[in-house]
RNA sequence: GCUCCCAUCGUCUAGCCCGGUCUAGGACAUCGCCUUUUCACGGCGGUAACAGGGGUUCGAAUCCCCUUGGGAGUACCA
């Protein structure tokens, strides 16, 4: 059996972490199986839907590299992949279930069902539909009152039995026979429903996994009725867990950053960000914390997914961002450094000192945005600012004269850069004419070069700074 | 309310299915130490968890039940 697989959007927003996470799990299982990996678009809800979404949607997946194979984008022989065009086939099993009374039509108004509602519970009213459209002895009026041009919604005859699901995360879960009653599979406007829509395209696409959220869960006896009575074959289930916020509460905008283009925007890695999101609810067999896409192809399965929800945490996201970005090659990373704003002097440098530079400041980075941070930071900064850190250095004795020193050497530099060579005469200097050692020689050095009271080695960083912004650097110290 | 699902360090998790090897392992964060003629980087180490209560068993993080807590669903939303 091939294995075919799908991610149902609804083009009702950006895409949210949440959904690629799911989008990403059943990508690997289509790829570690050789299946195939359907796209679908879930846009029965035309109010909400708006096709913007869907182009927004699939960019982000595509940045995230979860290409699928079949999609709107990508006709295949299951197509159309938008609901909003598979009227036609949904109306056509609907009225099958119609004709073998496993559904019927409804002609209630909302206010009746309102009506019903309130009452559920009540001196042992059922919570469900009852509805006298329900009973036998209506159907030929509804019948003919369609015929004769009249809506109606068509509701599904929930059969009053268990049902069992094998749940490849959640494992066996039992629902017990009356949890559902009767409920509506088309609209009275003509419009499909969702668990029902979810079911046809299920089957006429020959889905064999579904991954999907654990807010699914309870929709399952729904739509194992429907497999029934559509006397379809009942594909797997995956319900993941769910990603929460820090609240505990179910992932949601008002958890901040909750839309995968926002971290585009930001220029995080799509590997990691893939990475990371995998890791949620996913283990890997060797309790490997960072990886790829290819080593995930080997080997991600069913079978290492927890059963439980996941906070979303952005400190890990950091560190795993930072991994990546140390593993790639220097020069893939100056690139996409180039591509970032603001990195004009960056840019003009030599292949030397980009590839230096790259070198020395992974070590502090862990976003790509960090470097032109860095970089302004630690190399172009002119004005030092004075914190107290700093103040506490330039008031040993030892400070000024050190910088009175570099001050003047600084001046006599021709150059663009000063050299190692250079600098380690300087320390020299100071060392023995000075008779100046240890902490207040490296800190007097450092403050007076820098500006800062900390940082990467010298040796590496002054020859990366230009020698007009040391003087101005020194100039301003002076004062 | 009803129904379903879940419960290991602050966080992500391994272990659980197939009880003993678990004085519960890893990672992030945090703290400390070492290194560096300095601070960072790095290296090393520490703190920190089986929700509670009952069973079953020679033995339970692992199996069963209850309680508590959390989440989800209960629509002519998806």
């Amino acid at each position: 059996m091939t294995v075919r697989v799908r991610f149902a959007p609804s083009p009702t927003g950006y895409l949210h972490i949440g959904g690629a996470r799911t989008a990403l799990y059943n990508y690997l299982f289509a790829k570690a199986t050789g299946g195939t990996f359907v796209l679908r678009i879930e846009d029965t809800d035309l109010e909400r839907s708006k096709s913007e979404y869907e182009t927004l949607q699939i960019d982000d997946l595509k940045w995230l590299g979860i290409i699928h194979d079949e999609g709107p984008d990508k006709p295949g022989k299951y197509g159309p992949y938008r609901q909003s065009e598979r009227q036609d086939i949904y109306m056509k099993y609907a009225l099958e279930l119609v004709n073998k009374d496993l559904a019927y039509y409804d002609f209630c108004t909302d206010e009746e069902l309102e009506a019903m509602r309130e009452n559920a519970g009540k001196d042992g009213a059922s919570a469900h539909y009852e509805g006298k459209w329900k009973l036998p002895e209506f159907k030929a009026e509804g019948m003919a009152r369609v015929a004769a041009g009249e809506k109606a919604a068509i509701r599904f005859r929930a059969p009053l039995k268990e049902y069992v699901l094998n749940d490849r995360v959640k494992g066996q879960v039992t629902y017990p026979k009356d949890m559902v009653g009767d409920f509506v599979i088309v609209r009275s406007n003509g419009l499909p429903v969702y668990n029902y829509c979810c079911v046809v395209d299920d089957m006429l696409m020959e889905i064999t996994h579904v991954i999907r959220g654990e807010d699914h869960l309870n929709n399952t006896v729904r739509q194992l009725m429907i497999y029934e009575a559509l006397n379809a074959k009942v594909p797997e289930f995956a319900h993941v867990s769910l990603l929460i916020g820090h609240d505990r509460q179910k992932l949601s905008k008002r958890h901040g950053a909750t839309s995968v283009n926002l971290y585009r925007n930001e220029h995080y890695l799509p590997e990691a960000m893939c990475n990371y999101l995998c890791l949620l609810g996913w283990s890997h067999p060797e309790e490997r914390d960072i990886f790829d896409k290819n080593d995930l192809f080997k080997l991600f399965s069913l079978d290492r997914f927890s059963a439980h929800a996941a906070m979303y945490d952005l400190e890990k996201l950091k560190w795993v961002n930072g991994e990546h970005l140390k593993k790639m090659s220097t020069t893939d990373l100056i690139s996409l450094i180039e591509k970032e704003p603001e990195t004009e002097f960056f840019r003009q440098q030599s292949a030397e000192w980009k590839n230096a530079c790259v070198e020395l400041l992974k070590k502090y980075a862990s976003f790509v945005t960090d470097f032109p941070k860095l970089v302004n930071e630690l190399i172009l900064n002119e004005n030092p600012e004075m914190t107290d850190p700093l103040k506490e250095i330039m008031s040993w004795e030892t400070t000024p004269k050190i910088l009175n020193f570099i001050s003047s050497e600084v001046h006599k530099v021709q150059s663009d850069f000063v050299t190692e060579a250079e600098l380690n005469a300087w320390m020299e200097s100071v060392k023995k004419d000075m008779a100046i050692k240890g902490k207040p020689l490296f800190m007097g050095v450092r403050a007076a070069l820098t500006g800062h009271d900390h940082g990467p080695d010298l040796k590496f960083l002054i020859p990366l700074t230009p020698v007009n912004v040391l003087k101005k650097r020194v100039q301003q110290l002076s004062k």
